[in-house]
DNA sequence: CCTTGTGAATGCGTTCACAGCA
DNA sequence: TGCTGTGAACGCATTCACAAGG
């Protein structure tokens, strides 16, 4: 349609770092910088030249030679890829510390994605507003799933609610959920899961805050976790799992 | 000194499964088993039996061939493998929603890690207490670090702080830094940068959502992201970038 | 002349397949 | 007999290096 999609598909990592370009794009863009060099781009990023370059090489030839890429037009490009050219309408199932911090959050709000629901089980809560939306029981789900046209579910319960949480939730017609328990979900191949778990970025943090003397020092990378205290499952406790982030 | 650290340094990738496989053997713990096989540990955490067994080997032969792994004797290991056989303190920079969420998050503040001070720039938050914790200014930083033997920073400052944030802590003595702010952080090579920003997340399944129809499907891996609202950097708004995870 | 776009080389991590061993 | 531990094969992603082209 637009560029001509180049070789396959587009790589896990490639898509992830599509995120990272937009967000330096934009910061360009309200520069008034209006082309950048795979070089610059990827400086901002935390990315290598050649990778944004191969990277961009994905969505067609975005790019001219000689001089960059024009930011509005790679910008525009990036943000159609990613689905960012309408609205995302979400739904935080789980009104705790984190569920609330994120529904009052202003980026989670932004560009794309519309906290238009909350869900939670607790009577004291179901009800009552919060960041100006109405919390509802779990029983509301189909009903809100096809009056707001929900697709993506963000998962705030406590690790022992969270797969109860997300078989509602699949069972009411969500296709894409974002984790934050600390917990394994078991999902229909279909629905499209995402883990957050904060706990594992702690633990990679204090891994490589141990081994300082071994080896060199590196940043982290990424990846999932966990949060059991110590034995079994616990509260809503930690949170994500987490992204990745080489060192320059 | 325990095992026999088998060949060269664990992969980054590797670490990350360690603190699932930690959570996973908590659970069976809890439920009172005592031995696992490395395929049943990985359908827990989500992973291939090949890669549970090549991941543990990186410390030391922890199994019984014939039988599987000793929960406990693994738990530990891992445990220690990732530091978390002592206490690291933590500092949370920036009391915004995220950051009291944290602060109040009960994983947060178990399984080796107690968020042992709270810092913001708000002279309206300065001296109040949040979860317990008396919130300080930056400028007593280098006090706190000193006075607690602080080594971890979470970053939870809108974007635009985060940078002075940042230094602020690495100046104060502070060696690993998990960063919530959609924007990239400068650091000296010596200390520890991770990222995770909420956003990227989303954007990485809003991506598989709108392409759905296209090739064949599946759950999303995971990476950093990005936040700004539309243009430049805004807000605390977003929060993380994360983790990643295959589907089954 | 300068930077993109991309084959080819390289490196890393996952998976296979089976030898080793309780 | 059964499952771990691991060499080897494989596949994906990054990086190199340069031809293509504004």
């Amino acid at each position: 349609m637009t560029g001509l999609r180049s070789k396959g598909p587009i790589p896990e990592a490639t898509i992830e770092r599509l995120a990272l370009y937009r967000r330096s794009l934009a910061v360009f863009k309200a520069r008034s910088v209006t082309t950048v060099g795979s070089e610059q781009l990827g400086e901002m990023a935390r990315v290598a030249g050649a990778t944004v370059r191969r990277d961009l090489s994905y969505l067609g030839s975005l790019g001219t030679r000689g001089s960059g890429y024009e930011v509005g037009k790679v910008l525009e490009r990036i943000e159609k890829e990613l689905g960012l050219d309408r609205l995302w309408p979400i739904v935080i199932v789980g009104v705790g510390n984190l569920g609330r911090a994120l529904a009052r959050s202003e980026g989670f709000s932004s560009r794309g994605f519309v906290v238009s629901a909350l869900v939670d089980t607790d009577p004291g809560l179901i009800g009552s507003e919060v960041a100006g939306i109405r919390v509802d029981a779990p029983k509301a789900l189909p009903e809100l799933v096809k009056a707001l046209g929900l697709e993506i579910a963000v998962i705030t319960t406590p690790a022992d609610a969270a797969q109860r949480a997300c078989d509602e939730a699949v069972q009411a017609g969500v296709t894409a959920i974002l984790n934050f328990a600390p917990r394994t979900l078991e999902v229909p191949p279909s629905v499209i899961l995402r883990d957050v778990d904060l706990s594992v970025e702690l633990h990679v943090l204090s891994f490589h805050q141990s081994h300082r003397h071994e080896a060199g020092r590196r940043g982290g990378s990424q990846q999932p976790g966990t949060v059991v205290p110590s034995d079994a499952d616990r509260e809503l406790g930690g949170l994500a799992q987490g992204s990745r982030q080489e060192r320059q």
